[in-house]
DNA sequence: CTGGAGATGATTGTATACGCCAGGCGGGCA
DNA sequence: TGCCCGCCTGGCGTATACAATCATCTCCAG
């Protein structure tokens, strides 16, 4: 027992308590580690996530692993075949297409309550996070810029004050990074320069019918971006498709 | 080990398959049936779920239960509160307003879709959803009525072919199941008589716009029908809130 | 009589052990 | 030589055992 949790202790990397933690704080540490490494395509769509392998990553046993992995499922961000593992999903071209069109409804529809209930807290927030992500982009960390995007549009839902819708907001954006990660082109990264500087603009301003336009623009600009042309790939592909 | 499985016997009341099944199956069975037993209001809000209790009803062992209960409380019907167990939801009245917010922009930005994709073998399906739901309410069967109509609401989202907000849908509808046995008057059940049937027509006729208008009629109808007039309760209601 | 502290019991959280199934590989046969 | 069948191993699914923690009850002191 008391091995594991040796080992536990050169990966909690800066956490300074000395015994394991809270344990649903390490949980949710895990979590969001593989969420992040997930989102930000350091694990790429396809690959394998077995469960010794996390549990000895972690320094957790399986047990826990196995919650984590779930949770992840039913988010759609790992694939788990019944006798065959997990698997960061690999979404499909109609997936693709459900996600857009469910973030064109709901971000459009959203951006009037939040032009309503934005503050000027709010705004500098939200530059703030347009900022770093342009300086992420520019430095070249897509990965960063990624998660960054992500996260501005979810914060944004979130200033809608439903917590029901934003959450469900949070979770399109989270695929749509995994579908960037399948169909995106390499240099073309989802949201351009200064598109959620605009936006921004538009919801101080209080116009939420002008926001509302350009968020559907702009998730319109970000599809249109990606590259669907699945499936006929030639053999190597298959390697990678079938995980191994 | 196989007398727990000799115990479950006696539960699969039907199950004709000797065996313990496929396990997946069975699992998915579980879930189905306590997810079920909410939704119908079997299980009351505030409801506590023992693990020990759940894995001897059906007769497997705890592991699954908790898997299951995870999934539950992913989806908010149940509530995990870290070392005190798994209750039925209580939902609170903001999370009853974003619900129904949510609900009314997603299934009436759903019904032009709907509209232009409904053929007429979904018409017949729905009409006779719409009439076992009539049936169960004149019946007085309101556990039926109540699941009846959560499942016309999912399947009408599901017809628009976008699977990722069918599904929400679905969690949104179940959530609205918890809402209506906390806030609900007991006399006046969600969907009133032939809503659903007005609503069919409006859908049949290739209508989207007189349909997004009437599911949001609907929608408001049911939200005012609830009386959220929550928390300053006397003690005897102190006692139902706090679980036991 | 009331408030607090300690012990006890109940219940969850975690780890481990075991069984099963699928895929891979080697040998045998056509 | 090519195909097919059987074994074997790796990894998941489930159950069980253990440990930790919180609530409650009781007893004692003020």
């Amino acid at each position: 027992m008391s091995q594991r949790h040796i080992e536990s202790q050169r990966k909690a990397s800066g956490s300074g308590r000395g015994k394991d933690g809270d344990g649903a704080e390490r949980h949710e540490a895990i979590y969001r580690s593989i969420s992040d490494a997930i989102i930000e395509h350091r694990l790429k769509p396809g690959a394998r996530l077995r469960e010794d392998a996390l549990a000895e990553v972690f320094g957790v046993s399986r047990t826990g692993i196995r919650k984590i992995l779930q949770r992840l499922a039913l988010e759609q961000l790992v694939t788990l075949t019944p006798r065959r593992g997990a698997s960061v999903t690999r979404p499909t071209a109609d997936e693709a297409k459900d996600v857009f069109d469910a973030r064109q409804m709901v971000e459009c529809g959203l951006m009037p309550e939040v032009a309503r209930r934005i503050t000027d807290d709010d705004v500098r927030e939200l530059r703030d996070m347009a900022r770093r992500e342009r300086e992420a982009l520019r430095a070249g960390e897509q990965s960063t810029a990624i998660k960054l995007s992500a996260a501005f549009h979810e914060r944004l839902a979130q200033l809608s004050g439903n917590a029901t819708l934003a959450e469900f907001v949070g979770r399109l954006c989270s695929r749509s990074s995994l579908i960037l990660a399948v169909y995106g082109n390499a240099g073309h990264l989802g949201c351009e320069s200064h598109d959620h500087d605009d936006l921004i603009g538009y919801l101080e301003a209080g116009n939420g019918e002008r926001a509302a336009a350009f968020m559907g623009r702009h998730l319109k600009a970000i599809e249109a971006s990606l590259s669907i042309i699945e499936e006929t790939e030639e053999a190597p592909d298959l390697h990678s498709i079938f995980g191994r």
